[in-house]
RNA sequence: GGCGUGGUGGCGGAAUUGGUAGACGCGCUGGACUCAAAAUCCAGUUUCUUCGGAAGUGUGGGUUCGAUUCCCACCCACGCUACCA
């Protein structure tokens, strides 16, 4: 190492230098001590997709910058890695490469590791498994037996996208347009048995949890609050006329019952089914709503459309016979797939009124004397009932109440609470996933597969034919032998590889325990003190991942209720773009590596000409990174040029964790401009150490720039523990090195509040950029890890000023600045101000009113124009 | 439509509890060094200006001695979600 303190900065010998350091002494293996305070840091495991993105480097980043602040807080730090390996782009590589998904992924994990070390995470590698490793995803399968014991697991049939000439169930997301993406086919839907969690048995907690969760972002929870979609309402059955039955729907607003003019249920709720199958136009409704439904973005300005049902049913309070429609915008999939419908107070039912002239029955005033035009729109707001019998007058919560008392009591209602949120659907029609441990008898019974024989391992050396899964047509997977010694068939669907990503952080915590899910270990080191990850995931993983772990904890696995205590949530990495449009009115996009910019006198972007035939390209605008968008900036090429350093350190800088970060490569010039530097004034001061260091009192210059020292570990401190503002905290000691810069060293004391300075900023920056800070500490004079180093203490002392800046304002515009002594009262602060010459200006002739003070801010003279 | 986030120089961003708007960096302009280039260093850089100042944080109001910050109304951008009864 001694020999790389040269004057010139080298990352690409001074980074695999100190790794080394690293690896030899194992200084990142967390080991459990129940003596030390833990902090488990933990960033969204990778899926390998082949290489790092900017928005990996982003992610891991922030992660690591935390926690080595942690380890230097004296924290005993767990950060873990490992690859969310199962999933369907390894599929679509077999299909392309011929090449088995497992090789695929191996290969994949194996590159991006080496990138990962490369750009010096403090991983504890010991940790480290993929989630297609039999090992982990035996536990899960474990698991599910036991959610299946417990009732939380059942077989269901399902909706799911069917390619007709590919023989094969879809993604979503190879669903395009309607059609399958390799086919081209128009896609079916097909009803299938498949498994589903009951993740709506945990729908309360879930959301009651939410308000006690004060590290998470409001926007995270808001978008689970909405996600879960809990209300309250009655269920109410209103009897048909004909005396044959009942129709249940539910609603949230039984206030509104007078108002009810119509009924609507949805084109594919049994009493429109049994109506169509004696009326053709009813048939043929119910048919266009079958293929409607298939593409979202039609859905999105379709038309409310419907045909009314040749029956009616009786309003359970006045008797009225009211006619029943199917109509489009009814959803089977919520509630009972029926609905009341109050035009007068409720938008769509409004509309679906207007359009197909059934009343509209005002039976809600509002509460204030604006009125309501219901003739132009729908009332939706609460207020007081009118038309509503006895119930005039009442407002919403009496209404509410006393309906659903007198209904309940008659023994047509009840109070129910309906959620959105649905049961997990965990089936997938898929090669490349942890397969479902279920066998089938001869009859089609199914049972969990016995623990003995977990795990169930997906072969991996398959012969890829066609797309679809080879698991069905591999006979010994596909066949087996039941408990009992009967012929048995294997499930030959995988689980969502949500299911993976549910448990992997408890797992961290002991993956190398082969004789259970998890152990005590996990006790030590969960809850995950601080998560990070991509707010795409504000929904279903985190959702997914807290149902998960408090199952876990039900069935006495792990003892805390939340998996994450705080939820970090970073922004995207975000690039301009550049195309050309074709005649067609596509466009094609190109990399921003290929396109040369020109810029005015004031840096303006002018023109953009792509690089191989000089000739212009329009500069669109700034999007998030994305291989469609052809603007993504490869870390590799970047790590290449100027170390891992520079690239931590820009991405630290460029913007704030939770904001989108534009990247822009001459500000990654300017990063790596700020480390030689940095390095060129640490190298030329261990240079000049004096023969005595002198113990002089302090001149007034250098109590200052020792002042500036403890501001900025106070800044930096704040900004990386309580603000998670690592563009600030570079900022500050930026500021601290340029005034160090600046500073003379001509005395053994200046040299000594140099070296004071220098190491502080090392320190400072040593969790962003951990490889140049451990060669500078070295070259200031110390042996060892900085690594191991605690985080600078503030002195207060130096935090003293003789004078302070007092600011001096008439009638709120800035006109001086004076200095004052610290604790000076305000009759001196403000006889300080009236003394100013400038203030005077403004002053003189004129009526001061009145006098502001701040003490230590400033002065505010308020006076007669 | 709903929910959320945001709007500040040429650009990324800063201003943490209502108190100096533009920290820090990029870019740009000028200069030094150099045969030259790169690198490096120095100075300047919100706009307008009669050089006294004036205006200025999406728009329009309000509260306040004082508002980027708080309140009301609106506009725009992005993200998520979507006929949820």
């Amino acid at each position: 190492m001694q020999d790389l303190l040269t004057e010139r900065y080298d990352p690409a010998l001074i980074e695999p230098a100190v790794q080394a350091q690293w690896d030899d002494q194992r200084t990142f293996a967390a080991v459990e001590d129940p003596a030390r305070e833990k902090f488990y840091c933990l960033c969204m495991f990778p899926y390998p997709s082949g290489r790092l993105h900017m928005g990996h480097v982003r992610n891991y980043t922030i992660g690591d910058v935390i926690a080595r602040y942690q380890r230097m807080l004296g924290k005993n730090v767990l950060q873990p890695m490992g690859w969310d390996a199962f999933g369907l782009p390894a599929e679509n590589a077999a299909i392309e490469n011929n090449v088995p998904p497992a090789e695929w992924t191996r290969s994949n994990i194996a590159y991006m590791r080496g990138q990962l070390q490369r750009l010096g995470f403090a991983y504890d590698w010991s940790r480290e498994f993929a989630t297609c490793d039999p090992s982990y995803y035996r536990w899960e399968q474990w698991f599910f037996s036991r959610l299946y014991e417990k009732g939380l697991v059942y077989r269901a049939t399902a909706v799911v996208n069917w390619d007709p000439v590919d023989q094969t169930v879809l993604a979503n997301e190879q669903v395009i347009d309607g059609c399958g993406w390799r086919s081209g086919a128009p896609v079916e839907r097909r009803e299938i048995p498949q498994w589903f969690l009951r993740i709506t048995a945990y729908a309360d907690e879930l959301l009651d949890e939410l308000d006690r969760m004060d590290d998470w972002p409001d926007a995270v929870k808001t978008m689970q609050r909405n996600w879960i979609g809990r209300s309250e309402g009655l269920s109410i059955r209103f009897a048909l006329s004909d005396g044959s039955g009942d129709l249940e729907i539910f609603t949230t607003r039984p206030d509104t019952l007078y108002g009810a003019t119509y009924m609507a249920v949805a084109p594919e709720h049994p009493l429109t089914l049994q109506a169509a199958a004696s009326h053709a136009d009813i048939a043929a409704f119910v048919e266009s709503c079958r293929h409607q439904s298939t593409s979202e973005a039609v859905l999105e300005k379709m038309e409310k459309q419907g045909v009314q049902l040749p029956f009616t049913v009786e309003h359970p309070l006045t008797g009225e016979a009211l006619p029943v429609w199917t109509a489009n915008f009814v959803l089977m999939g919520y509630g009972t797939g029926a609905v009341m419908s109050v035009p007068a107070h409720d938008q769509r039912d409004w509309e679906f009124a207007r359009k197909y002239q059934l009343p509209i029955v005002q039976v809600v005033a509002p509460t204030d004397d604006k009125g309501a035009d219901i003739e132009s729109a729908a009332f939706t707001e609460h207020g007081i009932a009118i038309n509503s019998g006895s119930y005039d007058g009442l407002d919403f919560q009496a209404t509410f109440d006393a309906i659903a008392d007198r209904l309940t009591a008659e023994g047509r209602a009840e109070r129910r609470v309906q959620y959105r949120l649905r049961d997990w659907l965990v089936s997938r029609q898929r090669y490349w996933g942890c397969p479902i441990p279920v066998v089938y008898d001869a009859d089609g019974e199914c049972q969990p597969e016995s623990d003995a024989q977990l795990p169930v391992v997906l072969p991996e050396n398959v012969a890829w034919e066609g797309v679809t899964s080879p698991l069905k047509k591999l006979p010994e997977f596909a066949t087996t032998v039941l408990a009992d010694g009967r012929p048995g068939s294997r499930e030959t669907d995988t689980f969502d590889t949500f299911f993976e990503s549910s448990w992997y952080f408890s797992r961290f915590c002991c993956s190398d325990q082969k004789e259970s899910m998890v152990d005590g270990r996990a006790d030590y080191w969960m809850p995950v003190d601080i998560y990070i990850g991509g707010i795409e995931h504000a929904v279903l993983h985190l959702l997914y991942a807290r149902f998960f772990h408090k199952a876990m904890r039900d069935a006495g696995l792990v003892h805390s209720d939340e998996p994450f205590t705080r939820l970090l949530t970073q922004g995207m990495v975000c690039k301009e773009t550049y195309f050309r449009e074709g005649t067609s009115g596509r466009k094609q996009y190109f990399n921003p590596a290929d396109v040369d910019v020109t810029t005015d006198e004031k840096g303006r972007a002018i023109t953009a000409r792509l690089r191989a035939d000089g000739d212009e390209v329009t500069i669109g605008p700034v999007e998030k990174m994305s291989k469609s968008k052809n603007n993504g900036i490869d870390p590799q090429t970047l790590i290449d040029r100027y170390g891992a350093d520079t690239v931590r350190l820009y991405t630290m800088f460029a913007a704030p964790p939770e904001q989108s970060l534009e990247w822009s490569d001459t500000a990654v010039e300017g990063a790596f401009r700020f480390l030689k530097s940095l390095w060129r004034l640490t190298l030329r001061h261990a240079s000049e150490r004096p023969q005595e260091q002198g113990n002089k009192p302090l001149l007034p210059a250098l109590r200052t720039l020792r002042r500036h020292i403890h501001e900025t570990i106070a800044k930096v401190s704040d900004d990386v523990s309580r603000r998670y503002k690592f563009n600030t905290a570079i900022a500050a000691v930026m500021e601290l090195v340029n005034h160090l810069t600046r500073a003379e060293a001509d005395t053994g004391e200046a040299w000594s509040v140099m070296q004071e300075g220098l190491e502080t900023a090392v320190l400072l920056l040593a969790p962003i950029v951990p490889h140049i800070t451990q060669a500078l500490w070295q070259a200031l004079g110390h042996d060892g890890l900085l690594a191991e180093q605690t985080w600078p203490v503030l002195d207060s002392a130096a935090l003293d000023r003789d004078t302070l800046e007092l600011v001096v304002q008439v009638n709120g515009k800035k006109r001086a600045v004076v200095n004052v002594a610290p604790d000076a009262d305000r009759e001196t602060c403000e006889a300080a101000a009236l003394a100013d010459s400038n203030v005077q200006k403004f002053t003189t002739d004129r009526v001061i009113r009145k006098v502001i003070v701040v003490p230590g801010k400033l002065v505010n003279l308020v006076v007669q124009d």
